[in-house]
RNA sequence: GGUGGGAUUCCCGAGUGGCCAAAGGGAUCAGACUGUAAAUCUGACGCGAGAGCUUCGGUGGUUCGAAUCCACCUCCCACCA
């Protein structure tokens, strides 16, 4: 690692948005093998791009010599944080929450290692939250909160303002609960900060508050900055919504594809971010890159990093693989072990239906998932940048599926490459 | 419980009886230019290859005709109690 401190690192790459006193933090970490911790409510069956950040940096604690927790919320994740939400959220069912903690706890162990005695720790705020009975829970831990400073977090006070929506109990407790936590957190395992999206800072106070009256020790909290785009769009999602971590829900190629079009306005800072990569070295990519003029490494480095990070070694070089066919040099040169790699690799790809005669294209592309919809498929053919085996489609070639996917236009019998605009492909064979 | 306000296509937000698949903006997709970048310009943007079909919180009704009018219902907000 780097000669910085931890803290100095962190500051370089920009990922501190706020945090409780530097001073006194900088030394309690300097002095300490520190026990932090951060949550991660099950709101669906994967992590995202968001999450990635704060999962990292759990990771670079690690790397320092600190023990992180990962905590699932398998309770909060009941209740709903209404965290500079806009509006109430709808609730899902138990059930549903808990398959969904499970899954959350797989996916983390992927990137933090729990396994000796003396690594992470991954619990679930389930275990401690569950058993508790109301009147307990109000009285030992509710009396430490005042509605008055609850309802002065600037996190809940613009839906308390808002004119078209309001905040239930049930919402409003959340912060409790998140307190709550860090209490139990801080007496089972010594835990002494915490760390979360920006979005956290005000739940990370009320806890720090609560575990300083409950059990009388002086806690951390520190918060990572919101990760934002330069042209003001929303970071981490594409046209199909969110990036996901799951492989199945975004394959590895789709992931590296995702980096390696990162505008140049925010390589560096994305590069600062989700990287290992020292911050003196990303520097020196950067100074490279300007003095070098036309298309930076920049992307490109992000992209194998954060793959293999997120993926393995394996899945990013399957990823290279594809983009290296598809993007650079013609398909032709594609022999059929590589059409047969492609598919394996994670390349989009479905069997072509054995009657073709009455499918228009539209519907055959739109199926296979290249367009949302036929009416987009139908924008591309007009503008002919539809293309099967590179052959051009427009319009006019609509009804004509079964000659343009005939078995003679085939590659090797079996395989149909089609590229709609410059980026998407899809692999249709048939069996 | 009372009174008043609101719910429009992914989001914001116009639209108060026909000219409305519904202004405008954003997001998104495609084209040109590039570097699988940005900016800019162009086109598309409910679904459908097409004929056509289905939308404006829900259900009924008035009308030749309703997102627009009426009734009831659901949810949200504000004030009062």
């Amino acid at each position: 690692m780097s000669k910085r401190t931890l803290i100095e690192d962190l500051k370089a790459r920009g990922l501190i948005a706020q945090m409780t006193d530097e001073a006194e933090l900088a030394a309690h970490l300097a002095e300490n093998r520190v026990t932090l911790y951060c949550g991660f409510d099950p709101t669906a069956d994967s992590l995202h791009l968001g999450h990635l950040v704060p999962l990292l940096m759990l990771k670079r604690f690690q790397d320092y010599g600190h023990r992180p927790i990962a905590l699932v919320g398998g309770a909060t994740g009941l209740i709903g944080d209404p965290s500079f939400k806009a509006q109430e959220r709808q609730l899902n069912s138990a059930e549903v929450v808990s398959n969904w903690s499970e899954c959350l706890k797989a996916q983390i162990s992927q990137f933090i290692h729990f396994n000796d005695e003396d690594g992470a720790i991954l619990a679930n705020n389930y275990d401690w939250t569950a058993s508790v009975d109301v009147l307990s829970f109000l009285r030992d831990v509710g009396k430490h909160f005042t509605v008055n400073k609850m309802i002065a977090k600037e996190s809940v006070r613009q839906r308390i303002e808002r004119e078209d929506s309001g905040i239930s109990f049930t919402e409003f407790t959340y912060q409790i609960l998140q307190s709550y936590d860090y209490q139990q957190l801080n007496q089972q395992y010594g835990c002494t900060l915490q760390i979360g999206g920006s979005d956290q800072w005000g739940n990370i106070t009320s806890g720090i508050d609560l575990v300083r009256r409950m059990n009388g020790a002086p806690t951390h909290g520190l918060t990572l900055p919101l990760i934002t785009k330069s042209d003001g769009t929303k970071f981490g999602k594409t046209e199909g919504g969110a990036v996901w971590l799951a492989p199945k829900k975004t394959s590895p190629y789709a992931f590296y594809q995702f980096w390696l079009q990162t505008p140049d306005a925010d390589v560096y800072r994305f590069l600062r971010f989700f990287t290992f990569l020292d911050v003196d070295q990303i520097q020196e990519i950067e100074d490279a890159d300007k003095a070098a003029e036309g298309r930076p490494q920049a992307q490109r480095i992000l992209a194998e990093e954060v793959t293999r990070l997120v993926h393995s070694e394996e899945a990013l070089q399957a990823a290279r693989r594809i983009t290296e066919a598809l993007f650079s040099g013609d398909a032709s040169q594609l022999n059929e072990n590589d059409y047969t790699q492609l598919q394996l690799d994670g390349l989009p790809a479905s069997e072509l239906p054995a009657e073709l005669d009455e499918l228009p294209l539209t519907s055959l592309l739109a199926d296979a998932g290249l367009a949302a919809s036929g009416k987009q498929i139908k924008d591309a053919l007009q503008r002919n940048s539809v293309m099967v085996n590179e052959t051009a489609c427009g319009l006019e070639q609509n009804m004509q599926a079964a000659s343009l996917f005939a078995p003679e236009a085939s590659k090797f019998g079996r395989f149909y490459l089609v590229k709609l605009g410059k980026k998407k492909h899809h692999l249709f064979f048939r069996a």
